[in-house]
DNA sequence: CGTCCGCTTGACTCAGATCAAACTTGGTGG
DNA sequence: CCACCAAGTTTGATCTGAGTCAAGCGGACG
């Protein structure tokens, strides 16, 4: 179940906006009406700490719910931002949730999708543990393998992988180059060679 | 709904076990048969890399569901492993997702467990990609404190603060004293004032 | 053709990890 | 009630590796 079959499921109780950058979706203290989906672009969720610094909550990515937690709290704990121009699916809170009551498979597919993310989440904190910036990466690649695979095809930018496994872009390829060195990966572009 | 909620309202389908350190509750491969929960104690789940090495995948403590992905894979793909001697619930996928299908309120706030944790989990990683210390325990703070408060007991010791946050409790006592020396905090024991 | 962005490497710095050790505190059991 | 042990708390010294700033290369794309 992606965003956009949330959209369609819902049907009159979903709609699709366009922000610019920095337009504020909600404000901490708002009532609750909408959960979001980034179907294109980047918003944060933030908030302000009492020394006035503000606290990036979460960085919402393509293809991401967020403000889940809407759902089931009255009023917004957080400011809602588009970081950049957006494409963001508005879902209705009550319509969500009287599906989720009324139709069983729904529901089951919304915990799924739930289910996942936190598990995704989990490993990343785990993975973030890890103080050594190449076994963070040999961890990280050894997640997404399946199964006795030795192959990877990285699905974006190394630049990328270095922020999701939360190291800086430089650190990233100094490290690849130590793992290169003593055989424990070969990567030709994209594709990676684990162990060898 | 906490995880004794959840024993009580799937009756035959759960049930309470205890287990010794080290005990495996499941191997990776395994068809999935439970998801846990931990009454008491501690539960790791883990996989081998490549190279051999064990990677902690998540530690569950007391109060946490683990393995929740279980219920929509045929077959579990970490370890799962007591890490002290503990009391764990066990619950039946089949029996879960057959609930979670016919009762919509139960769905319903599954659905409220899982988006607290996805919430919970993304604020830790965000937290987690703030370099200084000092900055780090001033946001967990802000982040457990509500609505204008300023005053905040902490429910665990200091020294499970500073795993929660990600940092050696050496260096969080030493950061707790320069925002002692500098104002930004008091502390009494685990009684915390923020600001002066 | 020029610009942007991903990639790559270098030099330097510093904050947090690590290892070590002392002290308090709380709880257990004799 | 006290002896004792485990765990949390506190401080010190040292070190290392990732962050930061800086700069150059090359491919993609308009």
């Amino acid at each position: 179940m992606d965003v956009m079959d949330l959209v369609e499921h819902l049907g009159g109780a979903a709609r699709v906006e366009r922000f610019k950058v920095d337009k504020t979706l909600f404000h901490r203290g708002d009532p609750t009406r909408h959960m979001y989906g980034v179907l294109d672009g980047q918003a944060d969720l933030r908030r302000i700490t009492i020394e006035g610094a503000e606290i990036i909550v979460h960085r919402a990515q393509s293809g991401e719910l967020f403000a889940e937690a809407a759902l089931f709290s009255p009023r917004y704990h957080c400011d809602g931002v588009a970081t950049a121009g957006s494409k963001i699916a508005l879902f209705e809170k009550t319509a969500l949730l009287e599906l989720m009551q009324s139709d069983g498979a729904f529901a089951v597919g919304f915990c799924q999708r739930l289910a996942r993310q936190v598990q995704r989440l989990r490993s990343s904190i785990e993975l973030r543990a890890m103080h050594s910036a190449e076994d963070r990466i040999m961890a990280a690649l050894s997640l997404r393998l399946g199964d006795g695979e030795t192959r990877y095809a990285l699905p974006g930018t190394w630049k990328s992988f270095a922020q999701d496994i939360g190291l800086t872009h430089e650190a990233l390829y100094r490290a690849l180059k130590r793992l290169e060195r003593s055989k424990r990966l070969h990567r030709d572009g994209r594709m990676i060679q684990l162990g060898v």
